[in-house]
DNA sequence: ACTTGACTAGACTGACCGGTCTATTCATAA
DNA sequence: TTATGAATAGACCGGTCAGTCTAGTCAAGT
């Protein structure tokens, strides 16, 4: 029992690993296999195919992710604009401390995979949209809040909690592009002045 | 003559429409080659190598849009603040055309070949990152002319010149990612409220 | 003791990859 | 006419890909 759960483990915490720091098609099963390992034939008896696997990586990223630094980020009892700014400290801090170990930035895995696989992988691709449609959501009780508390003047809580997201996602773009944490640091702070106006009432 | 210039551009709209289809990782030389009509040793005739192709795309593709609708959105003769508009319309405009024909969105060639490509190639890495800074200095000259003019107050322009890209990237990706170009006529004009305030002075 | 079924092991398949190689075509210039 | 070198054609190479298959291990249930 024990070596079962540990060698399913060890498979996708090790492909997460690969996918994160290269890329989906860039990683084979066999260097995953190698690497964790583990044989073709135990691979295929947890995961029927590859993309079985990057489902299985994104659930389990998405898991860690909510239960991780995202809780912390967006906890109820921080003050809600200063939610924004952890979640971005805590954002560079992840990359930063990846570029100290492996000496480049992997960025986001699932906006990795999303820009890698949405125009050939429709599950895949629905999968990643279901990820990022929860992670706005933690930005639009965040907005609320704000806005509750009076905070921030009223504005269109759904659509800025999506700027906010793609906000994120577009630094760590470009600080992965430029191979340089800080720029997630230096743009960050913008997110808070993000903002989509409520649609017209009349 | 003319048939030489013919085959060279050919391979590299064909690699073009491909790569930023699909991905680098996904498309072949042979595919290619195949519907450029053109056979592999013409192929490694003009380019010694995929990469040597890639970099080429990419700059065909830079200089595209430096003269196509970039040229035309950062027009001299608009008020600063509209070229911002114009920007986010004619990346809206240019995506739901390419969904309408392919039925999915393609997203942005330059920011999916930096997530693709940025960890295991540094030349790629390097030349994509020239390109995100040219285009970075786009936004820098709006906002210094819009400062300039009393439009905005005064802000760090540079750093909020890289938001604002960072922005597009973002919600180019969203929007591929739910596979809607909706997305970006809804959040794309919030690209307006980012800034970044100036560094302290003292 | 025997059966069952989850799990492991690793050789193997056919397709495809980027890239090389040799042979040939063809326009131009001497 | 012949020589030259760019351009084309496509067979070919070693390697790798995702995935299959057969054989066997091992622990739990009867």
């Amino acid at each position: 029992m024990n070596t079962v759960v540990d060698t399913r483990e060890r498979i996708l915490t090790t492909a997460r690993e690969l996918f994160h720091g290269r890329s989906y098609a860039d990683v084979g099963i066999k260097e995953i296999c190698d690497l964790a390992k583990v044989q073709k034939g135990s691979f295929y008896h947890f995961f029927p195919s590859k993309q079985d696997l990057a489902m299985a990586v994104i659930d389990d990223m998405a898991e860690d992710w909510a239960h991780g630094f995202v809780a912390e980020a967006f906890d109820r009892n921080l003050p809600p604009m200063e939610r924004l700014d952890y979640m971005i400290d805590a954002a560079y801090y992840w990359q930063k401390a990846a570029k100290d170990i492996e000496g480049r930035m992997p960025g986001c895995l699932f906006g990795n995979l999303a820009l890698e696989v949405s125009t050939r992988d429709e599950v895949l691709r629905a999968k990643l949209n279901a990820v990022f449609q929860k992670a706005s959501s933690q930005f639009h009780e965040t907005l609320d809040e704000a806005i509750e508390q009076g905070q921030i003047a009223p504005l269109d809580a759904q659509a800025t909690s999506q700027a906010m997201l793609a906000f994120l996602e577009g630094i760590i773009l470009l600080a992965k592009t430029r191979n340089d944490p800080e720029v997630i640091r230096t743009l960050g702070p913008a997110i808070k002045t993000l903002r989509v106006e409520l649609p017209m009432e009349n």
